[in-house]
DNA sequence: ATGAAAGCGCTAACAG
DNA sequence: CTGTTAGCGCTTTCAT
C-alpha cells in the first residue's frame, strides 16, 4: 500500500494523499503493528534490562538512566529481575531473545562456575551487551561500564590518613559482591601506599545494611579496637556504625570518624552529614546507553571505567590528640 | 511444521519424534521467534507499566512487585517514564500500543485538562488497563487500586491527639498532587471528629523533599505557632523538619512530636526513628497484577483502596506539661 | 501422527 | 507517484 510509505515517511508520495492518509488514519485511530513491521524488516528497537533486583539503589539510578535515554532514542525497554538467581536469570535472557531485543544491559548474577549457556545464546544470536559492573569471567565476550570501587574506596582512605588517622577499621561487605571485594582492596592498597599495615584485627565483616553496619560496629567496641576512624563498605554500613556509635555517647567526628561509600540519597541529610565517595550511578548509565549506541551501529566499542569523587562532609575530622 | 507442535507442547506428536526435536532444537540453539508467533496467535504477553520517573521510591517498590509478578506469570514488562510530561506519556503509551500490549499499569500525569487522547486510544484498543494511585477523571473507564491516604494520614492524626496533642502543625505536600491533598484532608478529618479547628495559622506550605521540610519547619518556628506535634505529607519532609528542630537544640520528642507517611527505609533508621504511616507500596503492585489477571481472562474487576497501617516509633510522645 | 496451504500485518523490490 | 507480488516466522485448518 502507500499507506505504508507514508506512515513512514518514505519518499515519493504527493502531498496530498499524503494528508489524506494521515487525516484517515488519524481517524479510524490506526496504530501500526510493531511487532508485524518487525517481523518484516527485523529490527525490533528492543533492549532488555537484566538485573538482579530494582529495589537496589544502585540500579534505580541506573534504570533511570537507561530507560530515559533508551526512549529519546527510539528504543522501548524490557525490564526483569533475576533475584539474583541463576535459574531465573536464564529465562529473563531467553525471553528476551525470543522477542530479539537487539541489545542487552546485563548485571550478571555473580557465580563461579564459569558457564553460562543463557550467555552463551545471547552471543550465538549476534545480540549486542553492555555489562553494568564487574565483569565475570563469562562475559569476557562484551563490554562493561563500572565505577572504580577500588579507586574510589582508596580515596576514602586516603582522606582519612591525610586527617592523622593511623587505625582504621574496615567494616566489609558480602565476600561474593565483586563491588565490595575491589572497595575493600582499594582501601588496603590505600594503606600500603601510605606505608601502614593492613591489620586484621581491624578487618570487621559487616555486610550491606544498616543493621549488619550496627553489628560490626557492636563487635568492634567489643573488641576494644581502639580505631580512630571506620571505614565502612558502603554507607548503608557507615550510617548503620555511627548509629551505633553515638547509641554508646560517642561524638563522631571528634570522638571517631566514620566514611561511606556511595553516596546514597540519604547520606547528606544523616544525623552527621556522612562523609563517602560519590558514585557515578546515572552516568553509569548514560555511558552503557552510549555504548549501547555504538555497538547497534556496528562501531566496536571498548569498556569503561568511571571515577568516584570523595565527598568530604561531616562525619570525619582529625582523631583526637592522643 | 511437526516442530511447531512439539515446542508448544500440542497433542499428537510421537514421543519419538518429540525427543528428537527437542534435541535438534537444543543443538541449533533455536530459539522460537515470539513476534512472529503474536503476529499469528495475536497474544503477545506484554504489558507496559508508564509511570513518571521510576527513581521515586513510591515506584520503585511498585516496579518491583509488577516485574516479580509479571514474570512469574508469564508475561514481560515494559517499562517507560512519562517524566511528568504530558507529551512524552503520550508516546510512551502510543508506542506500547504500537507493540500491542496486552495490558497497561498507569501512573498518570496528573492534569487539569479531562481530555487525554492516549487514554482514549487505549480503551479503544480494548487493552486492559489498571491505573496506579488516585484515578484522575479522565480514567474513568478504568479501575484503579491506591492506598487510603486520608484514612493513612488521619490516623497519624489520631494518634497524635490521643497523646494529648492540641495544637498539630501540618506540612503540606505539592497542591497539584492527589495524593498529598488526600493526606491533608485526612489531618483535617481526625481534627473535626475530634471536636478540634483547623488552624490555618498551623498549615505551612512545605513539598516533597527534605529541604522543603527544614523550610517550612524553619518558616514554623519563625512564627512561633507554638505548635507540640508537626504531621509532614511524608516521611521525607518530616525527617527535614526533624532536623531543623535539632538543630535548633529542640529535643524530639520531649519537646516536639513529629509523624511523618510513608514508611520510607530510611525513617526507621534516621536520628530518632520516625513515627509514620506503612503505606503498602508492595501490596499495591501485588493487587494490581492481581487485577490485571483477572481484566485479561475477561472477568470483571473493580477498585481497590488499602488500608495503611500506624507504625508508633520514638518521635511521637506526649506534649509538654503546661 | 504428520504435512501442505493459507494468512497474521507489514515492507522490499519491482512494475506500471 | 502508485500498485502488485512475495515473504518475514509462525500457527491454524484441513488433508493425508
Amino acid at each position: 500500500m502507500t499507506v505504508s510509505r507514508v506512515l513512514r515517511d518514505a519518499p515519493n508520495v504527493s502531498t496530498a494523499t499524503r494528508t489524506r492518509v494521515h487525516a484517515l488514519a488519524e481517524q479510524m485511530g490506526y496504530v501500526p503493528n510493531a511487532m508485524a513491521q518487525s517481523l518484516r524488516t527485523r529490527s525490533t528497537r528492543l533492549i532488555a534490562y537484566v538485573v538482579p533486583s530494582v529495589a537496589d539503589p544502585m540500579a534505580t539510578r541506573i534504570l533511570l538512566a537507561l530507560s530515559e535515554q533508551a526512549h529519546d532514542l527510539g528504543h522501548d525497554l524490557l525490564v526483569s529481575q533475576s533475584l539474583n538467581r541463576l535459574d531465573r536469570e536464564e529465562t529473563c535472557i531467553r525471553r528476551a531473545l525470543a522477542r530479539r531485543v537487539e541489545g542487552f544491559f546485563l548485571q550478571p548474577v555473580y557465580r563461579l562456575d564459569p558457564s553460562a549457556p543463557a550467555y552463551d545464546e545471547v552471543r550465538r544470536h549476534g545480540a549486542k551487551v553492555v555489562v553494568l559492573g564487574p565483569k565475570p569471567p563469562f562475559c569476557e565476550a562484551f563490554v562493561n561500564v563500572e565505577a572504580d570501587e577500588a579507586l574510589a574506596a582508596g580515596e576514602a582512605t586516603a582522606h582519612l590518613i591525610e586527617l592523622g588517622h593511623r587505625r582504621i577499621a574496615f567494616l566489609s561487605g558480602p565476600p561474593t559482591s565483586p563491588a565490595a571485594q575491589n572497595r575493600f582492596e582499594g582501601y588496603r592498597r590505600a594503606l600500603r601506599k601510605a606505608g601502614l599495615e593492613v591489620d586484621d584485627g581491624l578487618i570487621f565483616h559487616a555486610g550491606e545494611t544498616m543493621e549488619d553496619g550496627m553489628k560490626a560496629a557492636a563487635q568492634m567496641l567489643g573488641e576494644s579496637a581502639a580505631a580512630t576512624a571506620v571505614q565502612a563498605v558502603n554507607d548503608q554500613v557507615a550510617m548503620g556504625a555511627a548509629a551505633f556509635f553515638f547509641d554508646r555517647g560517642l561524638r563522631i567526628p571528634q570522638d571517631i570518624s566514620v566514611v561511606g561509600c556511595g553516596n546514597i540519597p540519604f547520606s547528606e541529610c544523616f544525623r552527621v552529614p556522612l562523609t563517602t565517595v560519590r558514585q557515578p550511578k546515572y552516568q553509569l548509565g548514560l555511558a552503557a546507553v552510549g555504548m549501547m549506541q555504538a555497538l547497534l551501529r556496528g562501531e566496536s566499542v571498548s569498556s569503561r571505567l568511571l571515577p568516584g569523587t570523595l565527598v568530604v562532609r561531616a562525619s570525619t575530622g582529625p582523631p583526637r590528640a592522643g
